[in-house]
DNA sequence: GGTAGAGGATTGTTGAACAATCCTTCAAGG
DNA sequence: CCTTGAAGGATTGTTCAACAATCCTCTACC
């Protein structure tokens, strides 16, 4: 009894972030979830007010998120959300067929990991049923996360996280979730049904098909919206 | 005339950079060039007095540092060089075989980036010829990062070079340079020669047996040394 | 040898200050 | 009316000092 709540004290401890890594996490999310425009500039007098933070530690914060691609840090000007371009998603989308069909495509065998990649296909199929269509989104996301860290590597795990990071400052352009999201999740349960059976090559194709398609989809989406600014 | 100086002062205008990132390229550069141990503690004060900037702005700069997985922060304990594992190690080339074999395997015909390619054999060929053994070793970096850049993505070439870093921190464990370095020279030509004729499946497949014996060798300077610590 | 406490060093954060830069506005000139 | 230059205000980048919190080392005691 007492070495379990010893070690439940130790658990806590494990958590311990600074300010400076919370205000990152907080700024993330929130990016992240759209609640800043893309071109957006994140005034450090109005963060600071609004957190209740010192501008030294937000400063350091914005620096945590520099390297995320979430945040463009222009001198003397400011920290702005990014704006995706075109080009930009081009080479989201070049980077993910390399990197997902090249670990989905190196399965011979049921691999040992499906779990999380079943997981994200029920979360799909139940956010299809209620219609919350921007949960279905993120359900797809969680499958393309899950089939990546089928690789078991940490660093291919952090990559791929921050690609679907950017993803999603690309996503909030799209003005109609449903019909972005909505037609993969069949998709996903046909390269789902090809990884049970340990058939990495059937599954890669059809996850190399859904690539080109979301990719000319979130083109299409681009080109018909106003430039981003910047 | 006008216009030609005119865009001169621009371009000096485009380079302009603040501070903590300055400081945080210095750093990066030391680190790399194994100017601190692995495990060992960057002391703000020692530094701030070194560099004669103020701790925020070094606190900036180590926060730039964070993501790329040169430094390790702790909590009221400091910030330390990394010290890679045998794991990390084994995760490198993971992601290295994965990423470099992904771009090489794509090639059907002869790339029209070669030219960096080729610059770094003839550099490793130079400095192979003066006995420069750091340098062959630095050569053969730029080697993969070429590979690498025959993608034409900016997010791999960046990736590529955060994962070029990392091995910077390994290959410093390494006693030998020019044991280590010197063998995968001719390698390298064998791989060229294949890309120049297009066939980049060849090519892959030589490359995944250098990344091979490298993660080899590599492991087993890892495993004659004494352990690293944290 | 193990534990507890004290003291010093260091880190994390805060806030104030100042210099530098940018942006907006206004006025003057062509 | 348009362009240019200057002034003023806002904001950013950096510095400095201060303080609280934490960690680490050393010493003393059992």
């Amino acid at each position: 009894m007492n070495a379990s709540l010893s070690l439940e004290a130790d658990r806590a401890l494990l958590g311990r972030t600074s300010t400076a890594e919370k205000v990152a996490e907080i700024l993330r999310t929130r990016i992240i979830e759209g609640a800043f425009q893309p071109g957006e500039r994140l005034a450090e007098d109005k963060i600071v007010k609004a957190l209740s933070i010192s501008r030294n530690t937000l400063r350091e914060a914005f620096r945590l998120l520099t390297h995320a691609r979430l945040l463009t840090h222009e001198m003397n000007r400011g920290v702005f959300v990014r704006s995706l371009t075109a080009d930009d998603v081009r080479d989201l989308y070049r980077v993910r067929r390399m990197l997902e069909c090249a670990v989905v495509g190196a399965i011979t065998t049921p691999p040992a990991g499906l779990a999380q990649v079943e997981a994200a296909v029920t979360e799909g199929e139940r956010a299809e049923r209620e219609g919350r269509w921007r949960e279905l989104g993120t359900a797809n996301m969680h499958f393309h996360q899950a089939l990546t860290a089928l690789a078991g590597s940490p660093r291919l795990d952090e990559m791929m996280q921050q690609i679907i990071a950017e993803l999603r400052l690309a996503f909030h352009v799209m003005n109609d979730p449903k019909r972005f999201h909505a037609p993969y999740l069949g998709r996903n349960q046909h390269i789902l049904a090809d990884l049970r059976e340990g058939d990495g090559s059937a599954a890669a194709e059809k996850l190399s098909d859904y690539l080109t398609v979301a990719e000319n989809q979130l083109l299409t989406g681009f080109a018909t919206r106003t430039p981003p600014t910047g």
